[in-house]
DNA sequence: ACTGGCACTCGATACGGTCGAGTGCCAAGG
DNA sequence: CCTTGGCACTCGACCGTATCGAGTGCCAGT
């Protein structure tokens, strides 16, 4: 199995050629292309045993070779140099922001921005209410019996949802709940929250207590349990690139796949501190992405996670054009967050 | 130019028949599909009329003839009926909603309903500010120097905006300000709110006075001027049904198009009360949606109109079915709004 | 171990012929 | 005057054949 350094560079030069012309690459060309020092013959060799090995393969008799998901891999793992951004690149991502102030704003640019670099369907995932702690929950009046509860979280996401109250309550009861809530659950991570939560229903003065408990379990279900991740998606049009020739023709599967949140909540928000995940084709898990590849890594003010963000592309992709794109937008989120 | 009604019933069975097949319809086929009561050849002149005054279109010499985006249009305006929901449409509206509160909920389900019934790509336009009452303001301190503003309407949408104060507040600034933007602005209409929010500023103590100012310009910016429209999709990957054969094989500039919210809103945004508007092909503004027709209405409770719905799909749809589904939907959604 | 040569494979392209759906036109008939 | 059957014509779809060339695998020679 020992390939040496000539067949991988062979099967460099394989992933870069394909990558750029989308064609089956053959021998002659490959030596035309490349300084590999050798006739097409030795390289025809080469091809063979990578081949052998599947890192190859051929589309048809007789016609050139392109890389396996394996192959792919490989190049990834032990071939590819980290190709440095270009200054256009770097002025982008250092300009992206500017005049952004809202968490969502700072999503939003941030998606269209990794969706315009790579040329690529990008994925953000908001900071995960998992990984957020509470600052402030406001409690607003909408009527006697309804109030709107409003979460902020450290990481800037804020959301709201409505509590139906079980009885009227006076502006006087919810400002005590207010008080009551934040007293408890200010500065709390929001994974820590279910004993405290229970406990203020528990201790909760006894006018209050009903209607504590319905708050409480909006808190818990809405915000905690089913713990809601929001997503941004943009450049879904960069699929329909390549005029059909990836992913063999039907976009049908991929698009429907990036409907589904939980789907693109696997892709990227499974993410280890400090690692960039490449998934190469096959490696996917789920089906309709078989023939795509995912680069993500997670995101955070300073080394702190709080969400994952990548792209979405054929795996026929500028592997390292994209990983230096990816970590780098996700490197200047987090800067961004920080400042916060 | 006359059309008698046998050329007229042609061009329907034309419609029909090429919409339920996707294939160029020849004058023996009609006659056998449709009780015409003619032979063949009479309906072979019909046609050659039809394709004079430009219903019709023939792909090929020798091929079958297909409606134009000017046939359909007689076609909708004329020759359709109105088609009653099946029943199981019907069930699938009735139960949308099921378990919705937050206003979000509602316009993610309704998005996906959509989506699913009409098998096409769906739109829907939440509550338009611009037609949205102020319900609510409220300030929630984040630090000394910084706000989160929160407005609450009485469309049931919630924006919140992050205030940068140029000078610290205390706690009491931040309940000054909240009794008095709240004492001029609720209930009023955002777009009535300008001369409002000038006032509160000139009225406002000499102590709240530059605070004021900056939570006015935020106000006005974000709220009014540049009245931020939200907006959901759904269902894109129902573009790449009808195997490419719809929107001469690219979905690229559709996709592209999608990703526009302007384009968006100019699709769905601009209704009249009590109209359904229907965009075929050419009759589009947008020129990546040439292919595409629309039909779009809005929705609101009782007889007002808050925002717009609709859905986008390939000129060969079926408009009956796609405008009772599209008009169902919409009052169903006011249903449940003027529940709130 | 590399290389040049050579026979071979097979997709892509072009060409020719057949088939059939569909048309337009026309003359006959109600 | 409208309708109809008949008929010649068009042209895309399909199929088989032939050619071309990129690319391969193998082998013998250096």
């Amino acid at each position: 199995m020992g390939l040496d350094d000539r067949k991988l560079d062979v099967l460099r030069a394989i992933v870069e050629d394909y990558v750029a012309t989308q064609e089956p690459v053959g021998s002659k060309a490959l030596v035309e292309r490349h300084q590999l020092g050798v006739s097409p013959a030795t390289v025809r060799n080469d091809m063979a045993v990578l081949e052998e090995e599947g890192y190859i393969r051929q589309p048809h008799t007789s016609a050139g070779r392109v890389p396996t998901d394996r192959g792919y891999r490989l190049f990834v793992d032990r071939l590819s140099r980290v190709k440095p951004l270009t200054p256009a690149e770097r002025r982008a991502i250092e300009r992206f922001l500017v005049g952004a102030v809202d968490l969502d704003d700072v999503v939003h640019r941030t998606v269209r921005l990794l969706a315009q670099l790579t040329r690529q369907v990008a994925v953000v995932q908001y900071p995960s209410l998992a990984r957020s702690s509470v600052r402030h929950l406001e409690l607003v009046p909408i009527s006697t019996t309804r109030l709107m509860l409003v979460m902020i979280a450290d990481t800037g996401r804020v959301e709201q949802r409505l509590v139906e109250l079980p009885a009227p309550a006076s502006a006087d009861d919810v400002i005590d709940l207010r008080r009551l809530v934040n007293e408890r659950l200010g500065g709390k991570r929001l994974v820590d929250t279910p004993p405290l939560v229970q406990a203020l229903v528990e201790e909760a003065p006894p006018a209050l207590r009903s209607a504590m408990a319905t708050l409480a379990s909006v808190l818990l279900e809405t915000l905690v349990e089913r713990h809601e991740e929001r997503i941004a998606l943009a450049g879904t049009a960069n699929l329909a690139r390549g005029g059909l020739l990836d992913f063999q023709g039907s976009l049908r599967p991929i698009l429907e796949a990036l409907e589904e949140e939980v789907i693109l909540l696997k892709l990227i928000g499974e993410v280890e501190p400090n690692t960039l995940q490449v998934r190469i084709g096959d490696e996917n898990e789920i089906d309709n992405l078989r023939a795509t590849s995912v680069v993500s890594t997670g995101y955070g003010p300073g080394a702190t996670i709080v969400g994952g963000l990548g792209v979405l592309g054929p795996t026929r992709m500028d592997y390292p054009g994209t990983i230096a794109t990816v970590r780098a937008v996700a490197r200047y989120v987090g800067d961004v967050l920080a400042q916060n």
